[in-house]
DNA sequence: TCTGGCACTCCACAGGGCAGAGTGCCAGAA
DNA sequence: TTCTGGCACTCTGCCCTGTGGAGTGCCAGA
């Protein structure tokens, strides 16, 4: 299962930065995060105490601040002007200071519904991406189920013309490759149906990884005549196995980068062109952790255009392990709990539906 | 073939508009275009006279624009502001004004070589599309090939369980498609092979369209005890060939929205939005004449998203008959005789790869 | 029918002034 | 030792104004 968050906002024991980080001031953090990304302008000493019940006067929140800053947490667009959080201050937040927020019953109850009507694995895919894309107001991303840890549910050869036979591969995930296969010489249709069922007897159920091991000396059982055929398709069904293992990726929710700054032509457009690139992408959700909801925020992302966007991925899968990834896209001033609870709520969900189909 | 763009440029007999729009009004109005697709701003008298030798002044220039504006093929921001076409302006300019600009040998070349490296219909289209993107630095749609006018190449069906089938439709553009059958009792292999036999006899080589026509008595010819079966399985196959008329659209270079114009976090978020829904693609491209390049201006697009762009469309094929469209969205103020020669250039090279293979 | 000249309009831009929000620091209270 | 209220200061954002320039429309003359 993907995760559970982080256990507890409230902290007792913060583990040493810089200095002792007390607890006030990181719940001046806290709310300054909060304010930020609800109003997108720097969050000054007095506007805060009067949100938050924090106890304390503004200049006592003002010399938080000034530490807060020191340590790098915050930062000043110029003197006279709020404060703003930082990448750092970012990831402190999401560590320490926020609880993946919920989603309500009625919230889950929609996004089961929606995802039941998925009539087939595209469909899935692409009912996954536009839900997450819309409960977040984000740019959404959803990797296909891997075939890596997929199993063999049927392998097909179809004969086109005597030469050429179409070998198509079905994966339990419901996936389906199909490639073409120029044999040296005309294929029978016995030995298309005895290549057929020794195919499907003895790579059935594998997992694809595994299949190339487990027929390996299949060659070897037929007429020596025939050998030759085998082995070419043979080496067409590995290419397959290996070509695919890079994935497929479904991408939505685009229109939501305009709500990401007031000066965003700069911004928008190496976000654009990032999204664009499938092996960004990739890059991007393979770099998630297979067990639990990986964060990374604004710098942490290596790639460049990205320097100023926040991804929150997670792995789903249809059994107790991942086959796939999933995630979002948002500006660093993005709202994590939120954000955090839709991507594990409908990981978990997609991951049902697959279980069941 | 596609199409052949306008016989000529320079003209002779101006349809009749309002007043008769003689030559030179005409060559202002082309100026006109020419330089604000340039340089995104209005355009005034003297700087038309000084980039372009009209061999008249700035005033008679004037009033030519003072009739221009009055018939309403340009207008001005305000006045004293110099004048930018209007959507009827483009339209004058691409029905009569412009030629479609032919690719150069070395970009055919490069178009030619870059999609023959394509290694399935997936890539070919993905190549496509991109490849589209780049040169008209817009963003690119292409359809995948119609199953409507594709034809039959083999249809099989697979048991996965004794009562659970899964079809698999391959069509002569490459396209396979698959769909699980669930059947009223068990199948055996005998009849399975009896089915599978008899589908591709009748309906290999059809057209997907007369499929239903064709196999419509198929039940009639098998032992009564099978005969539900059968119809399960022919229900299925009708549904796919229904169904999968909607169809499939890759879109690229969306970063390129960026280039729209200055104001553009306004103009550019319905567009984005637009672009992610399947159906107005379909709808647009759709609306593309089937034998020659349609060019749709602002308004003219029924979608509201889009009223602030154009859209260059045209039809592509494997043989003398289109099976899918392509097409490109950019800003009203695009290069419409460069764009509408890349779209014609990529059209044929897809057309004659898809031929090939 | 075209041209040169003229008065006019309007935008874009820079500069100055002002209000407001926010800060840092300090001395005094708890 | 820690918090608080007060104070002086800084800087942005906005409005207002004035100016230069680009562009226009119109008219009288070639």
């Amino acid at each position: 299962m993907p995760d559970d968050g982080k256990p507890d906002g409230r902290l007792i024991d913060p583990r040493p930065s810089v200095r002792p980080l007390d607890e006030r001031r990181l719940a001046v953090l806290r709310a300054i995060v909060q304010d930020y990304v609800g109003t997108e302008e720097p969050v000054g000493s007095k506007a805060l105490v009067e949100r938050h019940n924090l106890g304390v006067s503004p200049a006592t929140v003002r010399n938080d601040m000034a530490a807060l800053e020191e340590d790098g947490f915050i930062h000043q667009p110029h003197t006279s002007a709020g404060r703003i959080p930082t990448d750092k201050g970012y990831r402190l937040f999401v560590d320490r200071l926020a609880e993946v927020k919920p989603m309500t019953a009625p919230e889950r109850r929609a996004i089961r519904h929606f995802l039941e009507g998925a009539v087939d694995l595209d469909d899935v895919v692409a009912r996954t991406v536009r839900l997450l894309a819309q409960l977040t107001r984000q740019v959404a991303v959803v990797q296909y189920p891997s075939l890596t840890r997929s199993t063999v549910r049927h392998i097909e050869l179809v004969s086109l013309t005597p030469t050429k036979l179409m070998l198509v591969l079905i994966t339990n995930t419901g996936r389906v490759e199909q490639r073409m296969v120029d044999c040296p010489g005309p294929v029978g249709e016995a030995l298309l149906g005895d290549l057929r069922a020794r195919l499907n007897g003895m790579a059935g159920g594998c997992r694809l990884p595994e299949v190339p091991t487990v027929l390996e000396d299949l060659a070897a059982g037929f007429d020596p005549a025939d050998r030759s055929t085998v082995s070419t398709v043979l080496t067409v069904l590995f290419e397959t196995l290996a070509e695919q293992n890079e994935e497929r990726i479904m991408l939505a929710g685009t229109a939501n980068l305009t709500r990401f700054g007031h000066d965003f032509p700069l911004t928008i457009r190496p976000v654009l062109e990032a999204l664009e690139e499938q092996v960004v992408l990739l890059r991007l959700l393979g770099e998630t952790a297979d067990s639990a909801m990986t964060v990374r925020i604004g710098h942490e992302i290596a790639h460049e255009g990205l320097n100023s966007t926040s991804v929150v991925s997670v792995g789903y899968g249809s059994g107790d392990q991942s086959v796939a990834k999933l995630g979002v896209i948002g500006p660093t001033r993005m709202d994590y709990p939120g954000t955090m609870g839709a991507v594990r709520a409908v990981a978990r969900y997609v991951g049902q539906i697959l279980a069941e189909s």
